[in-house]
DNA sequence: TCTGGTGTGTATATATAACATATACAGTTG
DNA sequence: CAACTGTATATGTTATATATACACACCAGA
């Protein structure tokens, strides 16, 4: 009965040369997957060996991105049947980056004002270069 | 004749639950005194038994972190003299935590659009949290 | 002047922990 | 029972941190 359509994931690149340990690049590819709405809740994720050989990665890498999404309740996993996202899959997801997201402000903030900068010198240093930024793609 | 004046420099706090390895510790916080002016050119720095013995870290370690900055050119070694900030250190410190800001603003601008915003949108909540962010100290 | 002591940085071999792996095991379904 | 799914155990690899022994620079005292 269940439909088990096929999902063609967009995880990578994951890469040993890129930053962070291959489980959180891969950790990182479902929340943004998962964050931009291109995986809807229940929407079964690919299983521990395909996605293994789909990103040269072992299993036992994919299992450990799994457990840590679904620590973050972004994900759920049963036995014999596969990896669903979680109903506030989006939510979490969403959540958790702008989390990310805040933090890294404030780690920017910092920086600026260890590189001799005042602190609104360097809250005005972080809001020129995010308006200098080029908007990608 | 040469004034070796004793210097009570303040890395600290070093642990290893921070986030970052202990010799990573070390090289910010050096980075920070440099470049926030607080250790001039030419300045010695203390000696790899002296950090290790305060910091209670090993004597590796600190070569490890002193390693790291000459790397950068922010510090000079001499051998049966001792450590010394380079001539154009604090320069060089200053422009490693600028980069270092500018690519934690574009990771946040990433994690925001990440977390479903557009790019106009990621850019205003960047802003936005900036100017949020209270002033400590 | 020269020699040795005490400071400096240097080098090698060794633990520890996080990360990644291969292989074998257990639950679900048709 | 066959073919999927996730699960568990033992093992290898690498980055990090360590202890110990070595080499160079200065300077006080013979």
């Amino acid at each position: 009965m269940t439909e088990r359509r096929e999902i063609a994931v967009q995880i990578g690149p994951i890469s040993p040369a890129a930053p962070g340990a291959l489980y959180q690049q891969i950790v990182n590819g479902f929340k943004r997957e998962i964050g931009e709405g291109r995986l809807a809740g229940d929407t079964p994720l690919p299983s521990f060996r395909l996605l293994a050989e789909q990103l040269l990665v072992s299993i036992i890498t994919v299992r450990r991105a799994y457990e840590e999404l679904e620590r973050e309740g972004i994900i759920y996993r049963r036995q014999g049947l596969g990896t669903f996202v979680a109903a506030d899959g989006r939510e979490r997801s969403r959540a958790a980056k702008r989390g990310h997201a805040e933090e890294l402000i404030r780690l920017a903030i910092q920086e600026a004002k260890e590189a001799g900068l005042s602190s609104a010198e360097a809250k005005a240093f972080v809001i020129r270069i995010t308006k200098e930024t080029p908007s990608e793609e």
